[in-house]
RNA sequence: GCGGAUGUGGCGUAAUUGGCAGCCGCGCCAGACUUAGGAUCUGGUGCCGUAAGGCGUGGGGGUUCGAGUCCCUUCAUCCGCACCA
């Protein structure tokens, strides 16, 4: 009566689809169970909706999640909308469509595709970033980053309040500035006291203060994009342009809020030893972080004015200190312009020209070409006081370390090539290390030409000379990190705003009662075109009073991003971003997946918050995910056509080389294999109405090309479409079946009729040939227990260590023996449908259902496979000697290792072969004889 | 340039972690059935060879009784960073 087929599988998975939605299974709510968070990283709910790409790691995380909870396991699955973002805001500048609607459109269409493939997510718990119910924390949050600083004594954040009583009681002489090269406006100190302190004004004291919060407003260089008329993150530039659209990018100085990332370097670094990320994702954050130790040392400067600072460099290697031949500062240091000499004005005047007048990609482009200036000064280096010519050159970046550097062309390559080009002298201080021709940065060299670090390694004299250094008080031990404060703003409108409100220049916090701080309506999307935001053109909203006013940027997406996780476990609370028992329940995230795209950002800034949150005493935890996976991009496979160039006629693509074709994208739909449906081509589009084909052997082969699955290579397959001709979970299992989860793999369907038979042969155990159910209630043999219990401990094994591929192929196995096996046995057939239901949720509740269950098989417990069914009585060995196969004995299956020695010793075989010595070897693996060496 | 990863049949992949390489699926070959379907079922399928046998995990070398797995070296591909002193 039933078959697996079509209309049967649309009919079973609507059916469950409503039937679970009904019964409300999926709702999860704090328990006495051990809880177990499976997070996937929320989607930005595109118009183009879900191709079959993104559906991985969600069927991944969907999988663990179903599993855990047969585990026994009360399991967190929410999801969510990363909903603010620039796509909405072009798309509503391109067609005067809300952001606010079409967002709200694409979440609509995005939950229905997810509905569909039988996600198992508690939707009562769906946030959106772009709702003011969830905003209003995302603001409140900021405020609290707003309201910290960093003690770097206690190396934790504290509230702005215990740096004020410090600043009144002792002034900042034991919390010096964060930003070293902050000066006080006026006096150009960097210290004051605390009579100093009272004696400022408010709008000084703000200022002080500004320098010392972690969510703080400065004038920073921000990499400004003329034509999104918008200012980008770093990691949306790639290569001097715009992440989006390939447009240029500039620098630019702007008043901005930043995050101060920086005091988190260290603990950012030391948290990635605690946590399960993959060895390439800890190596990408800690090269972002970019920790690399060394000295400062201060040299004294001779220069044609009388005074001058002294200059400080950065560097890792000290112990050169004697090979120094020249020292290079940055064109924009500001030493530059008070050390030129005379003579070398002109030089330095033109070269700083010639520098302001490269663009970033220019000097991305040209990083290998040797440009430069002599500045005419000296710097005397304190050992020896030799004195040392002080260039400038663009190699050398104003924002990292001091901006200047010492020049060591024997140990350092780009000092090296800087000295050839420019003739400097060569000192040579280690020895035959260095042949002459390029610099060797070895650490295990003798030093020569050092002085009192003669005959000493590298390695040691580092240390030799920082501490002369430290004792002559003109340089000390130095960390540096390459990561920067991570700009905050945005001069966008579809985010959330800034919740604080400017008096005399300066924001203060909005009260909490005033949040959330809303996004004003608006019809006018277009940037100010000055580099502030679509908000600037709303002069009312900006505008509160005479003398107030409010930030016409708003945060980056990060914002929303950095904190969902942990109002998924509380997420309509209205007193608290979540409560405290909630996130002491649900605490971290136990397993995360997503795409390594997020390696840097997002991921640095959810740990970021979590810090500062666990700092100011609302988390238990300072790590969000204690495990990450990365699931691989599944990219597209494209297919082209070959158009003969100036003609209607397309060449199959065995033949293209003999003629001088254009290749065009050709929608995947209207080609099988590689094979052209020519009728459906002439229809695809207009022009090709009356195209002409030359093909080969009677057919029209495309050209095929593995590229990003893109609307516009018209190779994007969507998960609706499988679902339509083979259901949703041939699609889950077909899509584990693919492939290991953490690697990139094309999309194709060649093996999608497997997974199908699979899931057919599945249902017809239960069914015979005629398709009536059909069960027995007949004890088990002990054959078809072995299959059984073989299939749960390998699909246990396989889900607990996320290689989903393995367990498909184990279902397969098991599902080939038990139909050649006849098997029919409720007893194995029953608690297989609960070890597939993680994977294949709608055709096992459906059977679960006729096996005659009321209660849904999502609530059932996955069953324990007995070890002993394993297990064979005995087995007969091959003996090998000296690597062959010499004899065969059988012994007990769980006889130790030893007595198994015993045995093969006694039974004379090995005698036999030995003339009676006894072996030097016996090898036993795994309770087997391997081998027995003479 | 630096860092990370990967490399196994015609294809996607597997290998109890050092123990009979190629499980499972696709494809292909042969057969059965048939209401002729791009259906279903059964058997076969790493390569060379009629066979016996030989060869075989990108290449070369090493450790080991034994290497896809460990070590050295080299090549190729992908990803990340890229003048970071």
């Amino acid at each position: 009566m039933s078959d697996y087929n079509k209309e049967e599988i649309g009919r079973i998975e609507e059916k469950w689809r409503k039937e679970w939605v009904k019964r409300g299974v999926y709702k999860v709510v704090p328990s006495k169970k051990p809880k177990y968070y499976v997070l996937d990283m929320f989607p930005y709910p595109s118009g183009a909706g879900l191709h079959v790409g993104h559906p991985l790691g969600y069927i991944a995380s969907d999988i663990v999640a179903r599993f855990k909870r047969l585990k026994g396991f009360n399991v967190l699955h929410p999801m969510g909308f990363d909903a603010f973002g620039l796509p909405a805001e072009q798309y509503a500048i391109e067609h005067g469509i809300h952001p606010a609607k079409s967002t709200g459109q694409n979440i609509k269409n995005f939950i229905s595709q997810m509905d569909k493939i039988g996600f198992c997510y508690d939707w009562s718990r769906e946030v959106r970033t772009c709702d003011p119910t969830y905003y209003k924390w995302t603001q409140w949050i900021f405020l609290q980053i707003f309201d910290s600083w960093y003690n770097r004594k206690k190396d934790k954040a504290d509230r702005i309040e215990t740096l004020i009583s410090i600043f009144e009681g002792e002034g900042n002489c034991n919390h010096p500035f964060p930003n070293i090269k902050h000066r006080l406006p006026g006096s150009g100190e960097t210290l004051f006291s605390a009579l100093d302190w009272k004696s400022f004004d408010e709008k000084s004291r703000q200022e002080i203060l500004m320098q010392y919060r972690l969510a703080y407003l400065a004038y920073t260089d921000v990499n400004w994009c003329e034509a999104l008329g918008t200012v980008l993150a770093n990691d949306e530039v790639i290569n001097g342009v715009s992440y989006r659209g390939g447009f240029p990018v500039v620098k630019k100085q702007m008043r901005q809020w930043s995050l101060r990332i920086t005091e988190y370097a260290e603990r950012l670094l030391k948290g990635l030893e605690e946590i399960d990320f993959s060895d390439s994702m800890k190596e990408i954050q800690r090269n972002w972080i970019g920790k690399s130790t060394g000295a400062k040392i201060r040299f004294k400067v001779k220069s044609e004015k009388s005074k001058v600072d002294d200059m400080v460099v950065f560097t890792t290697r000290p112990d050169t200190i004697f090979g120094v031949d020249f020292m290079v500062v940055a064109p924009e240091h500001e030493m530059v312009k008070d050390i030129a000499s005379e003579a070398q004005r002109g030089e330095v005047e033109k070269y700083l020209t010639y520098v302001e007048s490269r663009s970033e990609i220019d000097r991305m482009a040209e990083v290998k070409k040797i440009t430069g200036a002599f500045t005419g000064a000296y710097a005397i280096n304190p050992f020896n006081r030799r004195e040392i010519p002080i260039w400038i050159s663009e190699y050398v970046l104003a924002g990292y370390g001091t901006g200047a550097i010492m020049g060591v062309p024997c140990s350092d390559e780009r000092d090296h090539k800087f000295a050839k080009h420019f003739n400097l002298p060569i000192t040579n201080i280690i020895g035959p290390h260095y042949n002459g021709k390029e610099a060797n940065p070895t650490y295990d060299a003798v030093l020569e030409n050092s002085d009192f670090l003669n005959g000493l390694v590298m390695r040691e004299a580092i240390q030799v000379v920082v501490n002369k250094l430290e004792e002559m008080g003109i340089g000390r031990r130095q960390v540096n990190y390459k990561m920067r404060d991570a700009g905050w703003s945005r001069q966008r409108y579809w985010g959330e705003p800034f919740p604080v409100i400017y008096r005399d220049d300066m924001p203060y916090a909005m009260d909490e009662k005033g949040l959330p701080l809303e996004l004003p309506d608006s019809n006018d999307f277009r940037p100010s075109g000055t580099g502030e935001g679509p908000l600037a053109n709303l002069k009312d909203w900006i505008k509160i009073g005479e003398r107030e006013r409010r930030d016409s940027d708003t945060m980056p997406t990060h914002a929303g991003a950095a904190w969902y996780f942990l109002r998924f476990t509380d997420p309509h609370n209205t007193k608290e971003f979540a409560s405290r028992e909630a996130l002491d329940y649900w605490g971290q995230v136990d397993v995360y997946i997503g795409g390594s795209e997020h390696a840097v950002a997002h991921l640095l800034y959810a740990r970021l918050w979590v810090k500062i949150l666990h700092d100011l005493g609302y988390l238990g935890f300072d790590e969000p995910f204690k495990k990450l996976i990365n699931q691989g991009k599944i990219t597209g496979d494209s297919r082209f056509v070959y158009r003969v160039r100036g003609t209607n006629k397309f060449v199959s693509a065995g033949l293209k080389d003999q003629y001088d074709t254009d290749a065009l994208h050709v929608d995947v739909k209207i080609v099988n294999g590689l094979e052209l449906n020519l009728e459906a081509f002439t229809q695809w589009k207009p022009d090709f109405a009356n195209a002409e084909f030359i093909l080969e052997e009677g057919k029209y082969i495309c050209g095929a090309a593995i590229e990003k699955m893109s609307k516009s290579y018209f190779n994007v397959v969507n998960p609706d479409d499988i679902i339509e001709s083979y259901g949703a979970d041939t699609l889950r299992m077909y899509e584990m079946f693919l492939g290991p989860l953490e690697q990139s793999k094309p999309w194709n369907t060649n093996g999608i009729d497997g997974v199908y038979k699979f899931l057919r042969k599945f249902w017809n155990l239960f069914h015979d040939v005629k398709g009536n159910f059909r069960l027995s209630d007949d004890e088990p043999t002990r054959a078809e227990l072995k299959v059984l219990h073989k299939t749960l401990k390998k699909i246990e094994q396989d889900v607990e260590s996320f290689s989903f591929n393995t367990s498909v192929s184990e279902f397969m196995i098991c599902v080939n023996e038990l139909t050649s096996l006849k098997t029919n046995k409720r007893s194995i057939l029953e608690p297989l449908v609960i070890g597939l239901s993680s994977f294949a949720p709608h055709v096992t509740e459906e059977l679960w259902e006729k096996l005659g269950h009321k209660e849904t098989a999502f609530n059932s417990t996955f069953p324990q496979y007995q070890e002993e069914y394993l297990k064979e009585n005995s087995f007969e060995y091959p003996i090998s000697i000296n690597g062959k196969v010499r004899a065969k004995m059988e012994f007990a299956l769980d006889m130790p290792k030893e007595d198994i020695e015993k045995v093969v010793l006694a039974s004379g075989i090995v005698n036999k072969w030995s003339e009676g010595k006894p072996p030097k070897k016996v090898i036993v693996v795994q309770g087997r004889i391997v081998n027995i060496v003479l």
